[in-house]
DNA sequence: CTGAAAGCGCTAACAC
DNA sequence: GTGTTAGCGCTTTCAG
């Protein structure tokens, strides 16, 4: 490994002129800051970056934990959002960090790399109304930025998809071909975007002169299973729904595969829609309609938003700080109508 | 941030006596270690990562690089791959830095974390025949370990699953179905995983007997929509495939939409397998015969490999070397049949 | 323009 | 048992 040292003795000055040699601007002679970056690249020289964060105190990572039921997540979800985030931190030379916990040490592990200075902000998603890791952070003033808001705090910077408009979207489409029992099967209302979507949904009944009924609503979990296991339920009623829609993709296929079975034709005896739009959507038989998130972009939203919000802390280059740009964004998803309705 | 010497002005010691204490074992006297521990605990002491790694001049981190197009990597595949990782290193209180990387500065991120002693191995997925990672990091010597061998180096750890034996179960499947018109569609042929297969395809047909048509082997890429229309090329032949093996799950999934939509009854119009066994291998209608692959375990397995390589290469405890224990696994996977055949 | 000195927080060799 | 001294590789005053 070379050194700022091992090129100072080469060139005969110190590691202080090294070094800001190295870094370009300073006070130095032309002469010397062309001799030392080349006996630098010449020698291969690569800053230690440990070191280097020692010393400014900064780790130059942000951190995302996920759930160790990496099933939990929606699987190619979160893969895309993780690559979305990824990509822009190494866009912006920054590390990026994965951990992955049990639901119990979740809360410890934050502590631990919060404390540890191991990473200078997280990456939140999947927020719960009412969010620990939120609080938690909020409460020591430690940076992060989430897809998904919470109830409870408002100050922070987020992404979030308009789940009310979309619903609003999805509602109106469906009553449009001329559905009135709309069922919805639910990830845990203690989730935040699927309460949002519930109410949505209501809302826009209501706006619309009908009303959700209440056992047509099914809590449930995130996965395909769930989807298949709640439709058969449902579909059991007295009085069964006409359309279902499944709060994100991948129930809505576990709704698909058992509305199938018992020999019903999606789009035609029964409507089901998904949320998210993931890349199987379109490919699977029928094609879902759905919502469109852009998953990719709002992990590199997410990840500007954390950035900015990390550098503030770190007033560096003290530009018009009136620049806080809108640190809570907005999006407007769109309603993909495919074969399944 | 609480320090050592934050300790050490409190309880009157010095700063060395302070981290003797908390680290326990060396001779400290009884009353110090517990004085120290107990003070350090109420003051919310938290080593400084940063710090503790520039000393031992190691990161205690491990890096895996993934293709920016995260669709690249069978998407849950990675996914869960990755939780694996993530889950074993977490275990053993290592960091896992994820990066994302355009194919074309693929190298030059490894070259980047490596020189800048960021991470002390990697993990390799998706080995190619002749891969330049494993080249470049032979070559530095530089710790990793891969899912997957190459050809032309012999000499790492690795996991495998034994491509040919589970082709050599999925062609007896299919030619005891009394199918002898079998294709291939394969990923690019410069992946490691894809030309094994396919080698244990040729190898098994020919000793039934039987001959693998190269008009019948369709190289092309990882995805479904590859799969779909890699199907229909085939099923234009003037004459068509009985039974396709897509290489791995998603393509399959193509393969049965592409079928499907020209009619035919998967399982007794055209034999359909995939390869890995994804969670929604068995929710897919109809659900698919595909050879298992313990992904989620494997990459523990990965990671436990590379952090015995690492450690190898810093003798702490010099125990018994010899325990050099196997470092290369070959696995046997496990053929699933189900409704698709 | 350049260098000496200090320090980031921690560990380890070497005294006492 | 405990403290002193040094040093990991780097950046940043502060003097020349």
């Amino acid at each position: 490994m070379v050194t700022l040292k091992d090129i100072g003795l080469r060139v005969n000055r110190s590691v202080t002129t090294v070094s800001r040699a190295l870094s370009g601007c300073s006070d130095v002679s032309p002469d010397t800051i062309q001799l030392v970056q080349e006996t630098a690249k010449q020698m291969g020289y690569v800053p230690n970056t440990l070191a280097q964060r020692l010393q400014k105190k900064s780790a130059d990572t942000i951190g995302i934990i996920a759930p160790v039921s990496s099933m939990g997540y929606a699987e190619s979800f979160f893969c895309e959002l993780l690559a979305g985030i990824g990509e822009e931190a190494s866009l912006q030379g920054i590390d990026l960090l994965v951990a992955y916990a049990k639901e119990e040490n979740e809360m410890a592990i934050y502590k631990k790399l919060v404390t540890g200075g191991r990473v200078d902000g997280f990456i939140l998603s999947r927020t719960l109304r009412d969010d620990p890791r939120v609080n938690y952070l909020s409460s020591v003033q430690f940076p992060f930025a989430a897809f998904g808001m919470v109830e409870n705090h408002h100050d922070f910077p987020y992404v979030e998809e308009d789940g009310e408009y979309a619903m609003a979207q999805l509602v109106d489409h469906l009553v449009g071909r001329g559905h009135t029992r709309i069922a919805c099967i639910c990830p845990p209302l203690s989730v935040m975007f699927s309460a949002v979507r519930l109410r949505g949904v209501k809302k826009r009944l209501a706006e619309l002169g009908l009303e959700l009924d209440p056992s047509l609503v099914r809590e449930g979990s995130f996965d395909q299973k769930d989807g298949y296991d709640q439709t058969n339920i449902l579909l059991d009623l007295p009085n069964p729904p006409t359309a279902i829609i499944g709060f994100n993709d991948i129930i809505a296929f576990g709704v698909i595969n058992a509305a199938k079975e018992r020999g019903l034709k999606i789009g035609r005896d029964l409507a089901v829609t998904g949320f998210d739009d993931i890349p199987m959507a379109s490919l699977y038989r029928p094609p879902l309609t759905t919502v469109n998130q852009p998953i990719h972009e709002i992990g590199s939203m997410v990840t500007r938003l954390l950035l900015q919000s990390i550098q503030e802390k770190h007033p560096k280059n003290h530009h018009t700080n009136s620049s806080l740009e809108k640190s809570q964004i907005l999006l407007r998803p769109n309603l993909i109508i495919r074969a399944s309705t």
